[in-house]
DNA sequence: TTCAATGCAAATCTTTTGCAATGGG
DNA sequence: CCCATTGCAAAAGATTTGCATTGAA
């Protein structure tokens, strides 16, 4: 079970341009066009690795090209979502974040409510007993949320940390 | 593994009455006034089964009394969160639901994404399996929240349905 | 040249808040 | 009476949209 923490960790180069051409390869196929601001939008969201706001993107995007609005930075994440190169999440404080689909498939998310420290985890046994609920109600799984919320056992680990502003 | 519909299902008087009661005590022992808009929305909201929007909440409440506003059923749905008869929800489309926390003590939810309708279900393994997880991460969880999000199998049951207006 | 994309500001949508008027205790 | 509550409208915060301009193909 890997733990994978919420801080900006860049991202390799390599990586970021395995990215990029698979979103040009979306943009071309959908008949779209490829432009400057959404190539740095995308390199900059995927040099970012964790649970990204569209603030805290924009805010990066804006350190390489300052004209970049808002309008843009949500109009390319959604193209990014619809590529399924993206992921939205909401967590319990009313505003989006986008994490990158990578390498780690599927992942749930513990959330510490003192720190906003995001612990990601899977587990294949929830998936199965999952799938074993939902066909007892007749019910097709496409996909699931799960998010424990709760607290670093650690201290230490916790107090280092202090994100997540509004209520969760 | 209980099976409850989203749908208005009707609570009887004496149900509607504890709740309304539960809640006159809170508000009391909070020092705070019983009015008579609050007592309006405490017994529409009961009455109400299932996972209210604000707007639908309303939209009942004014049947009884057109001149109370969202201010009023805002205000009065947080004390009821505070309360803890009230639980507030968040699915996908960015608008908050509240559910009466009753008899059924804790549960998770299925949404179907082609009709809106939402079954409840709850499984003892389930929470173990999330208990184990969490220790060996750490972590305490205070609370949960688990979706599963797709769609009925059985298409005469889903059709009946229409609600979900945005994307989840 | 053409039509999609951008940038900005204005519009929306949900929820919160300020404040004068109202009304419980 | 006093101060919490209400109702309204205005504010706030996140996201979307209209439109003239820009720029890929």
């Amino acid at each position: 079970m890997a733990v994978v923490e919420n801080r900006t960790q860049l991202a390799d180069d390599s990586f970021v341009k395995e990215k990029e051409a698979a979103f040009l390869e979306f943009i071309q196929s959908k008949g779209l066009k490829t432009t400057r601001q959404r190539g740095t939008i995308v390199q900059v969201f995927f040099r970012l690795r964790g649970h990204i706001s569209v603030e805290e993107l924009l805010r990066e995007v804006k350190r390489v090209n300052p004209r970049i609005g808002y309008a843009t930075v949500y109009r390319t994440l959604h193209l990014l979502v619809e590529s399924g190169l993206v992921e939205e999440r909401r967590f319990g404080d009313g505003l989006a974040r986008y994490e990158g689909r990578n390498e780690v498939e599927h992942h749930d998310h513990m959330i510490c409510l003192e720190c906003g420290k995001i612990r990601e985890f899977s587990n294949p046994g929830l998936l199965a007993l999952q799938e074993k609920l939902a066909e007892e109600n007749g019910f097709k799984i496409y996909r699931h949320r799960l998010e424990l919320y709760g607290a670093c056992e650690d201290p230490a680990d916790c107090k280092s940390h202090q994100e997540m502003k509004g209520r969760a």
